[in-house]
DNA sequence: CGTGTTTGACCCGCGC
DNA sequence: GCGCGGGTCAAACACG
């Protein structure tokens, strides 16, 4: 799709182009001579960019920037390119006219003569550029069908490694989660995944999974149930302390505004911010994330004499997204980052995949967290009467907080928290999550929130690197070899949907539809075949799942079909953010995917995946979620 | 000098 | 109501 766009507006630049140096052609066959040169390394250029954008687009990332590409071409490049030949004309008119200046006699009829051969010489051109047309579409074909059979390639390999893993992880888990494993697929009988099959759905839902990486959310079209905090930049940007007010960090002195103010704020319940935490080695004081932060406090936490860090983004000013770091108590070398809060501003490139993950993985447990709250959660609200789930609050606060063992930042009963389990050293694969688990139910506290675990540790080395921005999460220098194969548990999500956005529906001639249980259930498998897609997916779900009105991060795409791509499936690099419109608001894939899936009964076909409740999930334990946190986990 | 970090004080929520 | 602990603020400090 916007693909096709880049293309219709790269033939009309080429054509006004093309137009252009005619009428200078006109005038001198000298100029034409010259441009035609300059237009023929033109061409070639413009093949090569729009082969690599083609590239780009098709990996989902977002053409338009190229600011920080590699490439010392700028996005505006074709107007450069157009300004640029002016000059040259120009100058070779002016030379031209020198020459003529000397020879006025037989002025007329070599004027015709250049004009006729401009016209021969635009017309190798167009010739030209048709075969770099049908070269270029026969490249993107080639490429394409290559990604598809990487993908395969993934898929299979992925199969059989997971395979192993399966066994060991299957029988530390406990009954009572509700867990959508990515690692693999589960046995549990209720999990439909294993029953529908599968191969050849396999690879349409890798299609679509990967699409939901991509985020390819069409925002052009936002749904009636569009939260108010997901509203287009503008209404973002007027209003940005709202909804950082709202959604994510309220500062205390806004609070006490807040709590003091006149308006809307007192009716609704005081909204705990979800929480991603992320579990990875890192011998770097902080994790490589991307992002830009700034600490601005630090604390010894009881049961840790590591100092936890307080950070907060300053990529933007008034981004409410702050994160706390700490040293597991147990193993130093493991960092758990704490991420709350959703930015409100365009991304770099190495912080996309992160934000991703975390914007949404937090916006997945607001929006389940909040499904109860009036007001907020709007989705989520709806999504549950979908559903006909009686969420509401009480039963979220009573149920599924799980404790890390080693992380009192994770253990916030005050806040819904979604674990990324990125460490899982090899000898550690099963026992630390068994650890984990046991840890978990020990906590004399009950819990008030629930936490979801996101655990993508992989048994692929590369897992983390491709996924989690592009190996800009350097943890250290860890190996993450033979790391357990990781557990989506979303058991607290029942009223959620996944979106697969298909922006490979160019390709996939089968439309959007909507998805069935078994069909998630499937897609869990294809994913959890193959490993490069784990932490990719993590984004994707989490970016999928979590909307509920909370901002989804700056780094979604915006404005319709971009695509943002499949790139990130593979570790390429992200289009940068910032080239796109400021998001203020941070409309992203969550919000997208808001914005289309409204939480309405007929969701609209292919946009939306509707998540079945947690039961039909498969119930096999998380290693992260405790037992308690699923007691009360359906009322 | 601007920016980021440190660190003690303060605020607030929660449990008793 | 009080104490505890987490989280934040902001002045002081460090650094480039």
């Amino acid at each position: 799709m916007r693909s096709s766009i880049e293309m219709a507006k790269r033939k009309e630049v080429r054509r006004a182009k093309e137009k252009a140096m005619e009428a200078s052609l006109k005038r001198s066959d000298l100029a034409g001579s010259v441009i035609k040169e300059e237009k023929r390394a033109e061409l070639n250029d413009d093949h090569q960019e729009e082969s690599r954008e083609i590239r780009e687009v098709g990996n989902g990332r977002l053409a338009h920037n190229r600011n920080n590409s590699s490439k010392p071409s700028s996005p505006n490049k074709k107007d450069l390119d157009i300004s640029k030949q002016v000059p040259v004309v120009a100058t070779t008119e002016r030379s031209f006219m020198n020459t003529n200046s000397r020879a006025p006699s037989s002025d007329q009829k070599d004027q015709e003569d250049q004009l006729e051969s401009a016209k021969a010489s635009i017309g190798e051109v167009r010739e030209e550029n048709e075969r770099l047309k049908t070269t270029l579409a026969r490249i993107v074909k080639d490429y394409q069908s290559l990604q598809m059979h990487f993908f395969d390639i993934l898929q299979q390999e992925e199969a059989k490694k997971s395979t192993d893993t399966t066994t060991t992880r299957e029988e530390m888990e406990e009954p009572e989660f509700v867990s959508l494993s990515l690692g693999r697929i589960s046995s549990e009988p209720k999990e439909k995944i294993s029953n529908v099959s599968k191969t050849k759905e396999d690879e349409k839902l890798k299609e679509g999974l990967a699409l939901g990486l991509d985020c390819k959310f069409d925002v052009s079209n936002p749904g009636p149930t569009e939260p108010v905090s997901n509203r287009s930049p503008e209404n973002s940007s007027e209003e940005p302390k709202e909804e950082e007010v709202r959604e994510t960090w309220p500062p205390g002195k806004i609070l006490k505004t807040m709590r003091s103010g006149d308006d809307e704020v007192p009716q609704q319940p005081p909204v705990k911010k979800a929480r991603v935490c992320v579990r990875a080695r890192c011998d770097t004081p902080t994790m490589m994330d991307g992002c830009q932060w700034r600490k601005y406090g630090q604390k010894i936490a009881k049961g840790n004499p590591c100092p936890r860090g307080y950070y907060r983004c300053t990529v933007a000013p008034a981004c409410p997204v702050r994160k706390q770091v700490q040293r597991c108590v147990e193993d130093m070398s493991i960092l758990i980052t704490t991420y709350e809060g959703t930015h409100n501003h365009p991304l770099p490139i190495s912080a996309t995949a992160m934000a991703s993950t975390t914007s949404a993985a937090a916006c997945m447990l607001m929006s389940g967290s909040s499904s109860s709250q009036t007001g907020l959660g709007t989705m989520a609200t709806a999504a549950a009467d979908l559903h006909g789930l009686n969420f509401n609050l009480s039963d979220n606060s009573r149920s599924r907080q799980f404790y890390l063992p080693n992380s009192s930042i994770s253990t916030s009963p005050s806040y819904p928290t979604v674990t990324l389990d990125l460490t899982a050293p090899p000898t550690l694969s099963s026992s630390s999550l068994s650890d984990i688990n046991r840890l978990s139910s020990t906590f004399p506290p009950p819990p008030r929130y629930s936490s979801t675990s996101l655990n993508f540790s992989s048994s692929e080395s590369n897992t983390l690197p491709i996924s989690l921005g592009n190996g800009y999460l350097r943890y250290g220098n860890q190996p993450y070899t033979k790391n357990q194969i990781g557990s989506l548990n979303l058991g607290r999500q029942p009223q959620e949907h996944f979106y697969h956005p298909y922006n490979m529906q160019k390709n996939n001639p089968t439309p959007p539809q909507q998805f069935s249980t078994e069909t998630i259930a499937a897609a869990t498998k294809a994913v959890t075949s193959d490993p490069s897609f784990q932490s990719a997916l993590a984004a994707a779900i989490t970016s999928i799942v979590g909307n509920g009105g909370s901002v989804a991060g700056a780094h979604g795409n915006q404005g319709g079909v971009e695509n943002c791509g499949q790139s990130s499936k593979w570790g390429e690099p992200f289009p940068a953010i910032s080239s796109y419109p400021a998001t203020p608001n941070g409309i992203g894939c969550a919000t997208s995917y808001l914005n289309r899936s409204p939480p309405s009964s007929n969701p609209q076909p292919g946009s939306l995946v509707l998540f079945p409740p947690p039961l039909p999930f498969s119930t096999s334990k998380s290693a992260s979620v405790s037992p308690a946190d699923n007691r009360d986990h359906i009322n």
